[in-house]
DNA sequence: TAAACAATTAAATAATTGTTTAATTATTAT
DNA sequence: ATAATAATTAAACAATTATTTAATTGTTTA
C-alpha cells in the first residue's frame, strides 16, 4: 500500500487524476495527453492504485481507470487535524465558492 | 520556490508540521523529536519554509519556526477542484465534526 | 577576546523515483 | 493458428532526495 501523499506529489499524476474526474479512461487515451511512453504512465497508475486513489476495471483487452473520490477525506482530514480550530474559515471558504457557482 | 505538494509528501515534514500546530519552535526543540540529525532537520525546514508552509522568525541566536496557515487551502483546492461537485458532502463532513466537538 | 551555543551550509553517499527500450502476457480479429 | 492490439513487467539508467559528518556563520556569555 502507498502512501497516498507520495502518489499524489508527482505532477503527472496530479493530472492524471484530474483527466479521471469527467470519466473512466484506458491508459491508450491517457497516454495521448502526456510526453512519456505507456510503460511511464503505467508505472504511475500502479502507484495511484496502489494508493488507492483510483480503481481498476478489466474489460476484454482494455482497462479502465476510474477515480476513488473517498480518499480525498485522508488528506483533507490531515489538513483538518492541523488546522482544527479553523473549521469555520474552511467551511466560510467552501460556502463562497457555492454561492459564486450558484450566480454563474 | 518548492511545490507544496512535495513539501507535504514526506512522513517526517508532516510531522513537523504536526508539532508546529501548538506553538512556533526552534531547531533545536524540534530536533528532540526525531532520530536525524540537526543538519537534516534544517534541510526539511528549509523545503517547507520554501514551500511557504511555515516561517521563520530570528531571535538573537535562537530561530523560531511556526505554521503558515493559510496554505492549507492550496491543497485543499486542489481536492475541491477534483472532487468539485462533491462539496456539500465536505461541508456535512466538517459539520458533524463540529457537531461531536461541540458535544463532547 | 575567547569559549560556548544555535543553526546553517558544504561535500559525500545511499536510497528512491521517473523514465526509457525491450520483452512478455492476455485478448480479439482474420 | 497467426497477426494485431492493449497493457504490463523487466532491466537499465539518470535525476532527485534524505541523510550523514565536517566545516562555517552568527550570537551570546564569561
Amino acid at each position: 500500500m502507498e502512501s497516498i501523499w507520495k502518489a499524489v506529489a508527482d505532477d503527472s499524476r496530479r493530472e492524471i487524476l484530474m483527466l479521471l474526474r469527467k470519466r473512466k479512461m484506458t491508459p491508450s487515451e491517457l497516454t495521448e495527453h502526456f510526453h512519456f511512453t505507456a510503460p511511464a504512465l503505467s508505472s504511475h497508475l500502479r502507484i495511484l492504485k496502489s494508493a488507492d486513489l483510483v480503481t481498476e476495471e478489466k474489460l476484454g483487452k482494455n482497462r479502465y481507470y476510474s477515480l476513488n473520490e473517498k480518499k480525498s477525506l485522508e488528506i483533507i482530514n490531515f489538513f483538518e487535524k492541523m488546522w482544527g480550530y479553523n473549521l469555520n474559515s474552511l467551511k466560510e471558504y467552501i460556502e463562497n465558492k457555492e454561492r459564486k457557482k450558484r450566480h454563474e
